[in-house]
DNA sequence: TTCAAAAATGGAACCGATCCCACTTTTGGA
DNA sequence: TCCAAAAGTGGGATCGGTTCCATTTTTGAA
């Protein structure tokens, strides 16, 4: 393989001419430029990716973070990460923590992806515990959070209003007259569930219809956690026309289960969702629920990324707001 | 940060020494190791792996490129592989090729992976023309092959035996007594939709019920496709009980189009898919589906890469078969 | 006890870029 | 035409590891 030399050589000017010419730094006249260009595709050259890392301290390496890949809610913000950190020029490598066992566990996965020496991080948070956070925080400057807010980290976690989520699921219910709803809930542990959770909880008590504890289960976001909380819902003998789900995936399962006891949905029970992931308008009846704008946030926190690791200035938002998706799968209450 | 001077300089040894210490090769005397543990410990010492990998040659990273990252079936794969790679200290790299528009386009993102200097290369293909492959194969001797399978590749092709899902998903429509079948393929350019196609009409017309033409839609592998091959197939007035969809996603989609049209699964209409992807469980109804073995694959794949590359010896397996899985979305015919 | 083979060692050379700096050439306003 | 400022240039030092090799130390069978 060429290197550098090689090219300067057959180009007739010295190293950090070339050096210049391909980084686009610097100024290198016309006529090098030229000759530079000539010899590059003569030998076909390719810059060295290590040599480069090392000499310049930047890998151009990208670390994310998540806690599972389980479903489509990450995969979204996989895919869109991935592609705005392609534009620009950038990799990313992953690290999944859906095996690890303890929270030291999940910890060393992101060492795993220090270690490597990413010039930033992206951190798809709702599980560490903030403290844990502002700690990598505090060591890595280059470290963004997803769907997570903290005041600690002003300008670097990007989130989502779910307490307005969770009051547009219980609005939608009420209007369409359902009283007595039943709910579950992801982890409570994970700040991005609580706050649906109890924003849902809380309108519906000020609307005058609270919500009794054995209409709530507390479930998780996995399909496996899904299919217990579903399991145990319809094992009790409780009363509800409606049942608002912590994310898609519960409400998909919610929804097949029903079918699969001859359930009519909306007709005998209405169900929303919470993300408005992929499969939304494919499940049977197409899934109500509420949209958080995934791919925006994501796109975002990698912008603001971008632009705290090599100084670039591309457009960003911290917070966004969810909105009400109605589909088929939530109708009005009938006796 | 400290380097590997420092080390050696508190340890008292030379940088060989800790060098050979640190990558286990060579051998070092209890005495020395056990100062060198000290006085990593005690300078919190991490190896640079941009300088590891420029001298050593070696990256310790795998390009992965796959064609596109909607729906669970790459994710699944992604999610296998990160686990395969992670488990071996080897770190993944992502080209996902869904944004290019021309075949050039695909390579450029082929391009984007090597040129980041990856030890190896893992490629869903399918997409590719076999012509393609061997090329860069020939060039990249750590090149492997998901999903698609070329004699010229022997050994680093990994593949499913889709005619044999094709046959097997005719032969369960027919058990169930449907004669009148329709069919939405993938796009038949791509190897793996080619095969279980050709092998589901072969099969049909074997057993004495061959698909007419206007019963037979070809489409694509996408929500978007799957949704414009269902509308076309509901636009004819073709008669069929059964739909063999090439993928599940497709299914979703035709089975959330017959819930809103009212038709009933399997009551009216049976419905088989392909893949058995995460969600097949959670469809309503549950989708029988041929269940191809994503995840298997991949990690042989990935073992194999891992063996070729770092001269390892994991356990692989080229070839895969597809089995038959029931679920509820298939039933018996009645006129 | 002896000594050849095996184990352990230190440090220089090297991987292939970038970056800095001292120096030369070009530019354009007075 | 002159000359200060700007543009362009070459090449050596550097990044932080690994690898090689000549040399020293240890091992254990005779």
């Amino acid at each position: 393989m060429a290197t550098v030399k090689d090219v300067a050589k057959l180009a007739g000017v010295g190293s950090g001419t070339v050096s210049r010419y391909i980084s686009g730094t610097g100024s290198v006249s016309r006529k090098s430029a030229e000759k530079i260009a000539r010899a590059i595709e003569q030998l076909n050259y390719r810059p060295n990716s290590m040599a480069r890392s090392l000499s310049s301290r930047r890998s151009d390496l990208i670390g994310v973070w998540v806690p599972s890949l389980e479903g489509p809610y990450y995969h979204m913000m996989i895919r869109t990460i991935e592609s705005a950190l392609r534009l620009h020029g950038k990799h990313m490598i992953l690290a999944n923590a859906e095996d690890a066992q303890s929270n030291e566990d999940r910890l060393a996965h992101l060492d795993y992806l220090i270690n490597r020496d990413c010039d930033g991080i992206l951190i798809s948070s709702s599980l560490q515990s903030e403290f844990e956070l502002a700690t990598y925080a505090e060591k890595f400057p280059n470290l963004v959070v997803i769907n997570h807010h903290t005041d600690e980290l002003a300008g670097r976690s990007f989130s989502i209003d779910h307490d307005l989520g969770g009051r547009l699921a219980a609005r939608h219910l009420l209007e369409l007259g359902h009283t007595r709803v039943a709910t579950i809930t992801g982890r409570l542990s994970a700040q991005d569930a609580r706050q649906r959770h109890h924003a849902f909880l809380d309108e519906m008590a000020k609307l005058g219809h609270p919500v009794p504890p054995k209409r709530i289960i507390e479930g998780a976001f996995s399909y496996a956690g899904g299919e217990q909380a579903v399991a145990a819902l319809l094992a009790t003998d409780a009363d509800y026309s409606a049942v608002f789900c912590g994310n898609d995936k519960v409400a998909m399962v919610l929804i097949a289960e029903l079918h699969k006891r001859g359930i009519s949905v909306p007709g005998d029970v209405s169900v929303i969702g919470y993300d408005d992931v992929e499969f939304t308008p494919f499940t049977a009846p197409a899934l109500s629920t509420i949209h958080a704008p995934i791919e925006e946030m994501s796109q975002s926190a990698c912008h603001q990324l971008l632009n705290l690791t090599y100084g670039l200035d591309l457009p960003y938002q911290e917070h966004f707001e969810p909105s009400l998706s109605v589909r088929q799968s939530t109708g009005p209450y009938s006796s």
